[in-house]
RNA sequence: GCGGGUGUAGCUCAGUUGGUUAGAGCACCAGUUUGUGGUACUGGGGGUCGCGGGUUCGAAACCCGUCACUCGCCCCA
C-alpha cells in the first residue's frame, strides 16, 4: 500500500474547499485592513531559523526538516512564517518604507508526533504588521484576528487569553526573580521544568504538571516586575481590546516558546481541539529584525493553524451548482459540445457525463447536484430549442436556443 | 522522543471457544423503463483481514515485531 510520509496528507477536493474557504475570508479581512499578500519560499537557509527563533527552543532544537543541498549548504524546510517574513523585508529592502502590513498562508513544517490538530506538514495562514511601535498596532493585530475569527463563525468557540512579557528590561528582572524562585524548589519541580529552568525558565510558568503547581502558585508575577513604560505599553493594549469590545482573559501564565517576543503575548484557544487548544497566536516581537542582522524594527503579528480553524468548521458554504448538459442521439452530442462552449465561454457552471445513456447522465447530473439539465435531442436540434428542466421541482420548459443564456441566468 | 488504545470493502462496522470459497448496511456500476434523475426492486464490481514473522492439521481471531492512525505527555498554530 502507497503510503503519504508520515504527518502529511492529501488534499482532496472536498478539503481544498474548506481551506479555500477559510483563506478567502482571510484575504478579505486582510483586504479591509489594507494588508497585502507576502509568499516566501518554503525553505531556507538553516541560519535564517536558528538565530531568529533560537538555539533552546524545542523548534530549532529538534522539530525542522533539514538537509544538505549539492553545495553543501544548510537547509531547513520553514517550521513558522514570521522569521521568512522578516528575512524577504530586509532582503527586499521594504525597511526603507515602513509600515509594512503582510498577511501570508502557506504550508509549515515540523518533525513532531502527529495528534489531532498536529500534522508534520502543516498549513498556517497569519500576518505581520512591521515597523510600527506603538500599542495601536497590537490592538489592530488582534482585531484582525478576532474579525476573521468571526466571519468564520467563531466567535463562541474561542477565548482570547493575553499577557506580556515586557520589554528587555522588564523581562530580565522578571527572568531573575523567576530562577531565584524555582531554584529554591529544584529538588521537587517535574524532570521536564527542571531542564526549563536551565534553557526557559518561563515556560515552567505554563506546566501542566501537578508536581510543579505549587511552586507556580506562588511564583513571582510579572506585573511586579515590568517597567513603568512596559506598563503603561500593555495598559493601553487593554484598553484597546475593551473600547473595540474584544473579550479577553487575563493570563499571567502565558508565555511564548519563541525568544524573539516581547510585550504583548496573546492566543485565541478552544477546548474542542484535544490537546491543542491553540487556534491563532501571536505576539510582540521588536528585537527579531536586529537578532537576524537587520536594523532595529519592531514588529506585531500572529499565526493560525489552517486545519485547527477547520476542526472547528460546523460547516463550509456549498460550492455554486453547475447545470448539467445532455444530448439524445449522435447528431445532439455533436452539437453538445459546441453548446457546452459558448455556454461557459458565457460564465455559466457546466458539469455532465460524456458518455452513457440518457438515464445514467441524468443521475450523473443529480449526483452533482446539479441545479437543471439541459435536454437536447433530435427534435430540439430542429426548431433549434432545448428543454431545460429543473431538477429541484422537476419541471420543464422549452427554450429557445438564442434565449438560453438569459434564461440560465434568471 | 515517552505512555495508553485501535487497525476487516471507498465509508460505518459484524465475524460466536481458532474450522469450508470472509459478511452486512451505505456508497459505486448496470438493469427493471431504446427521450428523463432523486424513491422502489433486481443484479454486479470491489477485500494482500495494516505489514512481516511465529504457534497450529488449520489464523481475520492466539504470540512477537513493525507501520499507521488515535488519545495523553512534551511542544506548538
Amino acid at each position: 500500500m502507497l503510503k503519504p510520509f508520515r504527518g502529511t496528507y492529501d488534499q482532496l477536493p472536498a478539503i481544498t474547499d474548506r481551506l479555500d474557504y477559510i483563506t478567502g475570508k482571510m484575504k478579505h479581512v486582510a483586504r479591509l485592513y489594507g494588508f497585502g499578500k507576502i509568499s516566501t519560499p518554503i525553505f531556507e537557509y538553516l541560519n535564517v531559523f536558528t538565530h531568529s527563533l533560537g538555539d533552546t527552543s524545542d523548534i530549532v532544537t529538534k522539530e525542522m526538516f533539514t538537509f544538505e543541498d549539492r553545495h553543501g549548504d544548510r537547509i531547513a524546510l520553514r517550521p513558522e512564517g514570521t522569521a521568512g517574513v522578516m528575512r524577504a523585508m530586509i532582503t527586499n529592502k521594504l525597511t526603507q518604507d515602513l509600515p509594512q502590513k503582510l498577511f501570508y498562508y502557506g504550508p509549515m513544517f515540523r518533525y513532531e508526533r502527529p495528534q489531532k490538530g498536529r500534522s508534520r506538514q502543516f498549513h498556517q495562514l497569519g500576518t505581520e504588521l512591521i515597523g510600527d511601535p506603538s500599542p495601536q498596532a497590537d490592538i489592530e493585530v488582534i482585531a484582525m484576528g478576532w474579525d476573521l475569527l468571526c466571519a468564520l463563525g467563531l466567535k463562541d468557540k474561542v477565548v482570547l487569553e493575553i499577557n506580556t512579557l515586557g520589554d528587555t528590561a522588564s523581562r530580565d528582572n522578571y527572568r531573575k526573580a523567576l530562577v531565584d524562585h524555582f531554584k529554591q524548589h529544584v529538588g521537587d519541580l517535574s524532570d521536564e521544568s527542571q531542564i526549563r529552568l536551565e534553557k526557559n525558565p518561563l515556560r515552567i510558568l505554563d506546566s501542566k504538571s501537578e508536581q510543579d503547581q505549587p511552586f507556580i502558585q506562588t511564583a513571582p508575577q510579572m506585573k511586579d516586575h515590568l517597567t513603568d513604560s512596559a506598563r503603561a505599553f500593555f495598559d493601553e493594549v487593554l484598553a484597546g481590546l475593551e473600547s473595540l469590545k474584544i473579550p479577553y482573559k487575563l493570563n499571567s501564565r502565558l508565555v511564548r516558546g519563541l525568544d524573539y517576543y516581547c510585550h504583548t503575548a496573546f492566543e485565541f484557544t478552544s477546548t474542542h481541539l484535544g490537546a491543542q487548544g491553540t487556534v491563532l497566536a501571536g505576539g510582540r516581537y521588536d528585537s527579531l529584525s536586529e537578532i537576524m542582522g537587520g536594523p532595529a524594527l519592531p514588529g506585531v503579528g500572529w499565526a493560525a493553524g489552517l486545519e485547527r480553524i477547520d476542526l472547528l468548521l460546523d460547516q463550509t458554504p456549498e460550492p455554486a451548482r453547475p447545470i448539467s448538459l445532455i444530448p439524445i442521439g449522435p447528431e445532439a452530442e455533436k452539437e453538445s459540445i459546441k453548446l457546452a462552449h459558448i455556454l461557459r465561454q458565457n460564465d455559466i457552471a457546466l458539469n455532465s457525463k460524456n458518455r452513457g445513456n440518457l438515464k445514467s447522465r441524468m443521475k450523473y447530473a443529480n449526483k452533482i447536484n446539479s441545479r437543471a439539465a439541459i435536454l437536447m435531442g433530435e427534435d430540439e436540434l430542429k426548431n433549434q430549442s432545448v428543454v431545460v428542466k429543473d431538477l429541484d421541482t422537476g419541471t420543464q420548459e422549452t427554450v429557445p436556443l438564442s434565449n438560453l443564456t438569459t434564461y440560465l441566468k434568471k
